[in-house]
DNA sequence: TGTATCCGATACACCTGTGTATCCAAACAC
DNA sequence: GTGTTTGGATACACAGGTGTATCGGATACA
């Protein structure tokens, strides 16, 4: 018999389970810290299980592959994001504060930079790989219509800008924009710039443009390090 | 004597010079098509060498490891499209007509898939590299300043709307605006989508929004293959 | 507690890629 | 043309990762 136990869940219950759950919990765990420290492309099955403290026979009694295993990183760290964003969008009542739904949202989604780099890992996997790209693209569906029915249902209330036409359309443009400051964030780690400038976007996009009268923060945001970038 | 050819070029001009040049481009080129298809990560230098008809001897002779190409071939490339942008900025007379110049820097930023692709790698490879990182964003920095000076020179013919404050603040919007229509664009490889909705992203945010009237295109861009993502 | 099952460790054979040393032929200077 | 330099091909030794088969201790259940 192969080692393959990974593909032979079916139709009864597994038994035993439980140290199963623990080191493939692990696995996945360690994964994340060697992925955002050297990126998908360099990182080897054994550098997994050795980080993990297992070995690879371990590895390979949970997954068939380290790309299996990404997928499964990924769908999982994202999922949590996702909801953490649906609670952040459901805190006020019927009308909808912007600012402060826009404070709340940012501060979840610039959270974690190593996050950031191994979803930026991922989408460059993903768009290579048609099957993979369709479970990204349902993935931000799922929060864009967050954004898009929250907003929706604040509508009367709060006027969008027609600019950018429905609130699909504002949704998307939400997305956008944090794809953007992410990239920028990636190369200059300032999130607390990034943070500054997403929010400043976003209120911008939503509100037309009359947020607090607070100056720009764009231009030289790092405080620190070299500016201008 | 090492193989190490490439780091022995200093006092005097090389000497033979003509038949090394037209290599290096040829790996060049190779490499690029290969980073394209499999992504840097995957891609070994033997691949590269087999895709540019050369052995290994060549590669070593010409390059030191394969992030030292990669660099290379990036600032290449990346060098020619800051021209080409540059270029489609500088076609108008001193009043800048918006929407016309939106759509040549689009269709110029927008116009190689593969070239995407590529960028996004190095985008992945710099930010686990901070002097790769400072590379890319002084590139960066120059195309968004190519940016600035254009909406500086136009400002008092076309008002910005002050939502982002200066030019500067508004070159940035523009970046992120193109980060992040990329971002979207390496998932569903809708180039057209990808300009249209890049275009009216960009018309919005310099104009206030007083675009052509026609309608929002982002929702269901594609016109063939699964909508709504 | 006994026992059947499972999970992960270990060992093995293999393959692919790397980097260097050496050498031949092509490109240049004259 | 001829001699010299140079660029790239070839050969080699080696490191490191992969995937599979097998085995022993751990785990759940009666």
């Amino acid at each position: 018999m192969p080692v393959r136990d990974h593909e032979r869940r079916e139709g009864g219950a597994a038994r035993v389970t439980r140290r199963r759950a623990r080191t493939r919990a692990n696995l996945l765990d360690a994964a994340f810290k060697v992925f955002a420290a050297k990126g998908f492309g360099r990182v080897s099955i054994e550098e997994v299980c050795e980080a993990a403290g297992y070995s690879r026979g371990a590895f390979y009694s949970n997954f068939a592959t380290l790309d299996e295993l990404f997928f499964a990183l990924y769908q999982e760290r994202a999922d949590l994001i996702a909801e953490q964003v649906a609670g952040a969008l459901a805190v006020d009542g019927p009308d909808l504060d912007v600012p402060a739904a826009v404070d709340r949202v940012t501060e979840v989604l610039l959270l974690d930079l190593d996050w950031l780099l191994v979803k930026t890992d991922f989408l460059v996997h993903a768009a290579r790989d048609r099957a993979v790209a369709r479970t990204l693209l349902e993935h931000r569906a799922r929060l864009r219509s967050a954004v898009a029915d929250r907003l929706a249902r604040a509508r009367g209330h709060t006027a969008l800008p027609a600019v950018l036409g429905d609130a699909d359309g504002a949704a998307h443009a939400v997305v956008a924009a944090y794809d953007g400051v992410t990239t920028q964030l990636l190369l200059d780690k300032d999130v607390d710039g990034a943070r500054a400038w997403l929010k400043q976007l976003l209120t911008a996009l939503l509100t037309g443009g009359e947020g607090e009268p607070g100056n720009p923060v764009h231009p030289a945001h790092p405080v620190h390090r070299t500016r201008g970038n």
